[in-house]
DNA sequence: TTCATTATGTGATAAATGTTACTGTGGATT
DNA sequence: AATCCACAGTAACATTTATCACATAATGAA
């Protein structure tokens, strides 16, 4: 575990690394797990060292927003928040492929901030980064129409996933954007007459 | 100052509060004044001892897509998270009350964090409340449909102001929520008609 | 007062998005 | 092969929002 960490997290300490392998629980969680669900109470913090996570904004009627990916590295932002008071979650994370989790109790996640320089700048780094990916998702909502805001979507997981084929369907995009399929049928459509795209059965490929 | 500063900030500690008035800087605006424009360096975190901020998300046409206010007693949330490294804003702030504020040199800003847990506390409790403030936003466009939209920001305007007679033009409101002076006045009007406030021009009262 | 300016009201129309309803297709199961 | 089912395509229509065009009203300046 502790040669894993150095490698995942370069920047921790030593005696960072020691403590987390003293003090945190490791978790396995497989692919449609929900870690995470709004209202829910917080005692950890989650970094991941394997896998990967979405995290969504749930609406009243059953919608789930999706707002940003955490990858191996990463921290939730939110389970950091709300750690520190022991708040509610304000989100829902969903693993997307099999995962590895360090969970640290929420009273150590405060005390190191104090005892250790790299705990507190991943901290730091970490809300900073997730508060300007937030911000760019505003961005996207309020200024831009669906068409931009799917194009967005698509690039987004590309990225995530290092690769130019996407596995997912017309109603998984269209529930993650808060539409309706349909109107996401037409502009992928759209997309493939302008030769961005290539549609197949659960299968989109960027060209 | 240091009475005001005790004021105001209930929580900081005497020790950070000589501090403050030894290195920070005091500054006044007045109301109109842009203090942080998006792209900007920052090299200060602002805290806010009297007036009112509006915070805003630029868009690329010239859109001033409004997020949340700064009240006194708070901080900008966006300029502790740049200053920790010299970032450039994300946001754009306009004071919309004549305002004083203490204006905390970015280098000092991180070493508090380690010396004085008051203002460990203040910044992390600042970052958790703008975090969920931003999500709150990303709720709102996300879910909601313009009408409600608008009946949110009335009443955020009505909580920050701390009264029922706000006085905003439709075509102020028509920006901040990005969209056309018309569909404010329309859905004013339905508000109207339902009872729920009275129009009068530049000036909308709640009832 | 008269004029100019800004704010507001409103109809007509266009465009984007949401909804309903139906068709077809590919793949899995039997 | 026959059946089932999730996924995808698309037409028709409703609704919401955006845009254009103008009318009217309130306010301050000359």
């Amino acid at each position: 575990m502790e040669e894993e960490i150095k490698k995942i997290f370069p920047n921790f300490s030593k005696e960072l690394i020691k403590e987390i392998v003293a003090n945190a629980i490791q978790q396995s969680s497989t692919s449609g797990d929900v870690l995470m669900r709004t209202g829910q109470y917080i005692n950890h913090t989650m970094l991941l060292t394997k896998g990967q996570i979405k995290i969504y904004r749930e609406g009243e009627n059953g919608g789930e927003f999706f707002m940003y990916y955490i990858q191996p590295g990463e921290a939730c932002a939110v389970s950091m928040i709300c750690a520190t008071k022991s708040q509610t979650s304000q989100i829902m994370a969903k693993v997307v492929e099999d995962a590895e989790l360090i969970m640290v109790p929420l009273a150590l996640m405060d005390k190191w901030m104090m005892e250790h320089r790299s705990w507190y700048e991943f901290v730091i780094f970490t809300y900073r980064t997730r508060f300007e990916e937030v911000l760019e998702v505003v961005d996207n909502i309020a200024f831009r129409a669906m068409d931009e805001r799917l194009e967005f979507y698509l690039k987004r997981h590309a990225e995530a996933c290092g690769c130019k084929d996407l596995k997912l369907s017309h109603q998984e995009i269209a529930t993650e954007l808060n539409t309706s399929r349909e109107v996401i049928s037409r502009l992928l459509k759209k997309m493939e007459q302008r030769g961005l795209v290539s549609l197949h059965r659960n299968h989109i490929a960027l060209l």
